[in-house]
DNA sequence: CGAACGGATTGAAACAATTCAATCCGGCGG
DNA sequence: CCGCCGGATTGAATTGTTTCAATCCGTTCG
C-alpha cells in the first residue's frame, strides 16, 4: 500500500510537503499542491490513521460503553453522542458491557490500548471499581445516566428519584394502594434511586414500604419482563399496579399478563420507564417516564470534549442532572 | 505515559524482552518475566495499539456499517457479528449510514484510514458505487442483507423475494384482494425484492400488479410508518391489507390506523417484516416475516474473517442466502 | 549593493511498538 | 580443553506520519 514517501517521490517533493498538502493546503503553492494531489490520486494513497495517532499520542475516537444496545434508550444516547462527536470530527466506538463487570473491564482495557480520546460510560455497577482503575490511565471519562460518585469525573444523569416519584405518585393518586416494583440488578444506581422515589411517593400518601412489593430481576430486557410478569401473577394478594424499572421489562410484563388474560389497566396498571419509541406502540400504550436520552448523549459528549481538549488544566468536573417527565397513556388507570 | 522503553529500563532488560513477555511469555525465563511484569504493573504501562498497528499494517477492528441502529433488526446483526469478532479477539466498530450514500462514503473512507481488517456493510444503494471505489483499498468486505452484485465479495442475505411471497401469500389466502405495500427507498434491493415476491404471490392467485398499491416512503422508521398510515387512510378504495417493508413501518401504520379508529385486523390486516422483538408486543401483535438476523451477523463476520486471514489466496467469495419464516399473529386475518 | 524579510520547501527527529539477525552464555561431547 | 549447540537476550531496523528548525530563494528596504 502506497505511503506518503511514495507520493512524495511520485510528485517530486519532500514528505513534509505532502503532509502539508493534506493538513494545511493553504501553505502550499497551488501548482505544487496540484502535483501532489495528482500523485495521491494516481497511487490511491490513503493516509494511515495509526501512524498519525502514534505521533499525536491519542486517537480521534470516542468510546461509548453502554449496558445494552438492545435497549432503544441507549440507542438514543448513542445517537446524541455520535452527533456531537462527528461535529468535532471524531468517530464513536459503541460497545455493550451487558451489565457485566468483566466485560466492562475488558473494554476499558481495550480503550486504554487504543488511546481513545475519551470514554462515555454507563457503569455496570454502583461502586465503579473498574473506573477507579481506569482513572490511572489519565483518559478522560464521563459517567452517563449516573451521578458522579466522586469529583473525579463529569457526569450526566436524570433525576431517577424524581422519576420514581412521578411514576408511583401517578399510580397512588389513581387510587392504587399496593404497587409491585419490577426492578433490575440491585447494584445499579438507577434501580435503587427509582425505588427510593417510589417509596417517597408512597410515604407521601401515608403508605409504608410494605406497599411496594419488589419483584427482582437480574436482567433488563423483555424476556426478563415476561419472567417478572409470571411471578407477579403468582402473588397473593396481587398488587393492582406495577412500576417497571424500564420499558423493556414493562413490555415483557404486559405480554405475560395479556397471555394470562389479566386486563391492563382494568386488573393491573403498568408504568414503565424511559419512554422508548415502542412504548407508545405497545399492546396497551404504555405510561412511562420519559428520559431525555438524546440530550443526555449530546451533553455527555460535550463534557468529554471539553475535558479532552482542555490543554491548560482549566477544566472543572461537572455533574449535570436532567429532569424526567411522566407520559400518561392507556396502561395506567384506577384500580377496579 | 510510560512506554515499552521505560518498562525495559525499570526491569533492567531490553525492549525486545519486554515485547516477548507480552506476546510470547513462554519464550522468557520465569524470573525475567516476573521482573518485567512487576515493572509493567508499577509504571501502569499499557501498550499502544497504534504503534503495533503501524507495524502490523492493519488494525484489529472490524467495521460494521448498517442503515440504522434504531432498528432492532440491525442491532441483532450487530450482536451476531460482535460475538464472532470477539471470539477472534477483534473489536467491532458499529456505524450508521442512515441510508445516505454520502455518510456511507465518509465512513468507508474512515475505515480505510483506520486500516480496519474488514468491513461488514449493508449498502445504502443498489448499485454499490461506494463499494466499487472502496475495493481499490484491498480491504475485504462482506455485504450484509444483500446479494452480491458481482463476484467481488462475499455476501449474506435473506431471500427477500420469498419473504415477500410468504407475507402477501398469507394475506391473499386469507381472502384479501387488494394489498398496500408500504415500501422504502426504491434503491434498496430488499425493498424491490419484497415487492417482487409480493407480486408473485398475487399472480399466483390470479391477481395482477394493480392489486398491489404502493405507498412509498423515504425512511424506514416508525415516524415514516405513521405518515404512510395517514396516506393509506386517504386511499379510495382502501386496500384491506397492508404489507410493510419492515416492522418499524408496520408499527407506525398500526398507530396511525388505531388513532383513526380503524380496527386491525377486522378493517385492515397488517404484515410486517423482520419480526423484531417489539412486533410481538405491539398494540395488536404483529404478523411478520422473521429474518435470522443474529445468524446473518455471525456468518458475515465469519466470512470476513476467512477472507482477512487468508494468506495464501485460497479464499473464494461466497454468497450465503438464508430463508425467512412467516410468523402469524393477530394483526392479519380475513377481510370483512 | 547588501541585509533583512518572508514564504515555500526540505529533511531529520520523534512517536512506540515488533521482529530478527546477532550475541551471549552455560553445558556437553569429542 | 576446545568447539558446538541451543535457549535467552539484545539492539537495531522498520513502520508512516507530523512537526519544526534549517535552508533556499526572490523581493524589498535602507
Amino acid at each position: 500500500m502506497a505511503g506518503i514517501k511514495d507520493v512524495a517521490r511520485q510528485a517530486g517533493v519532500s514528505v513534509g510537503t505532502v503532509s502539508n498538502v493534506i493538513n494545511r493546503p493553504e501553505a502550499v503553492l497551488p501548482d505544487t499542491r496540484a502535483r501532489v494531489l495528482a500523485a495521491i490520486e494516481e497511487l490511491g494513497y490513503v493516509r494511515s490513521e495509526s501512524a498519525r495517532q502514534l505521533r499525536a499520542g491519542r486517537s480521534r475516537i470516542m468510546a461509548l460503553l453502554v449496558l445494552d444496545m438492545g435497549n432503544p434508550f441507549f440507542v438514543d444516547i448513542a445517537r446524541g453522542a455520535e452527533r456531537t462527536a462527528r461535529e468535532a470530527g471524531l468517530g464513536v466506538m459503541v460497545c455493550n458491557s451487558g451489565q457485566s463487570q468483566e466485560e466492562e473491564a475488558e473494554y476499558l482495557g481495550l480503550f486504554a490500548e487504543q488511546r481513545v480520546c475519551g470514554v462515555l460510560v454507563t457503569p455496570a455497577d454502583a461502586t465503579g471499581g473498574n473506573l477507579e482503575a481506569f482513572a490511572r490511565h489519565r483518559i478522560p471519562y464521563v459517567l452517563v445516566d449516573r451521578v458522579a460518585a466522586s469529583t473525579e469525573s463529569c457526569a450526566v444523569s436524570v433525576d431517577d428519584v424524581r422519576g420514581g416519584t412521578l411514576a408511583v405518585g401517578h399510580l397512588v393518586s389513581a387510587g392504587h394502594r399496593s404497587v409491585a416494583y419490577v426492578s433490575g440488578p440491585g447494584d445499579l444506581h438507577q434501580i435503587r434511586d427509582r425505588r427510593e422515589g417510589a417509596l417517597a411517593a408512597l410515604a407521601e400518601a401515608g403508605l409504608g414500604p410494605e406497599a411496594l412489593v419488589e419483584i427482582p430481576s437480574d436482567r433488563l430486557d423483555v424476556a426478563a419482563g415476561r419472567d417478572a410478569g409470571a411471578r407477579l401473577l403468582g402473588l397473593v394478594p396481587r398488587p393492582t399496579a406495577v412500576f417497571c424499572a424500564n420499558d423493556l421489562l414493562a413490555l415483557g410484563v404486559l405480554q405475560s399478563l395479556y397471555a394470562a388474560g389479566v386486563r391492563v389497566p382494568q386488573d393491573v396498571a403498568i408504568v414503565g420507564y424511559d419512554d422508548i419509541e415502542f412504548a407508545a406502540a405497545a399492546a396497551v400504550p404504555l405510561t412511562s417516564v420519559r428520559q431525555p436520552a438524546v440530550v443526555m448523549g449530546r451533553m455527555a459528549a460535550e463534557l468529554l470534549l471539553e475535558e479532552a481538549d482542555d490543554a491548560n488544566g482549566s477544566h472543572r468536573h461537572r455533574s449535570v442532572v436532567l429532569q424526567p417527565e411522566l407520559v400518561v397513556r392507556a396502561s395506567s388507570a384506577a384500580p377496579r
